[in-house]
DNA sequence: TGGCTATATGATAATATAATCACATAGTAA
DNA sequence: TTACTATGTGATTATATTATCATATAGCCA
């Protein structure tokens, strides 16, 4: 693998990183239709203001959000409402599991 | 958020966390034409043998990979192409940052 | 059998990530 | 100005992940 390819692997990386975590894709998928402020996304995905704060900006981080200030709010939004194919690829994947686990068991009893 | 919206992003985290991380996924985009062996794949994204089975355990688990054994050799193959879908994905994010990054970099100079 | 090869795993150490709490900042409005 | 609210951040601790080395296992062949 080359050197540059091998950089592209670390980039593509920090983005797979960034969505992670069930935190920043319950994130992910209450912006689906549009920004939202701080406060708004906590209440929605269940978590302390300051946790969230870093989940955020890991995400701004790596160019997977953007934000805006307005008065004493901030609000997030997807840099990339492409980044929502992710839960259908996902979805494919846990999918296929299941069916596999079934497969399994039906085996076995 | 209830608990079992909970349970799915977790699930859906571990099948990202499978892939994010910068060997597994030149694992991935090496498996892409089909099943390779270890050591074929060793070779291909330069990384120490223990090492990479271990990244190659940890993707089988997420049910990611699939593996097969031949002989002596041990085949794994992507168990749902669809994983793929993640690199179109990714790189239209990564596409996004640089453009973001040369426009506030001809704003400067 | 013994020796060889391919792969996997235990133990460890290094590093990265996440959660928490206290505090800081920025904007608003009285 | 002071008080208040929304958000961000430093410091710390807890936890998870990764790489490495030595060793183990499984299959092959002489």
């Amino acid at each position: 693998m080359t050197q540059s390819e091998m950089m592209l692997y670390e980039k593509q990386a920090e983005v797979a990183q960034a969505i992670a975590h069930p935190i920043r894709l319950a994130v992910l998928n209450f912006l689906r239709d549009g920004e939202q402020c701080v406060c708004d996304i906590a209440e929605a995905v269940g978590s302390e203001r300051s946790n969230l704060s870093r989940h955020l900006s890991v995400m701004v981080a790596a160019g997977v959000l953007d934000s805006r200030k307005e008065g004493l709010k901030v609000f997030y939004r997807l840099k990339c409402p492409c980044i929502l194919d992710f839960f259908s690829c996902i979805g494919k994947v846990l999918r296929q599991n299941i069916r596999d686990q079934e497969k399994i068991f039906r085996r076995l009893y």
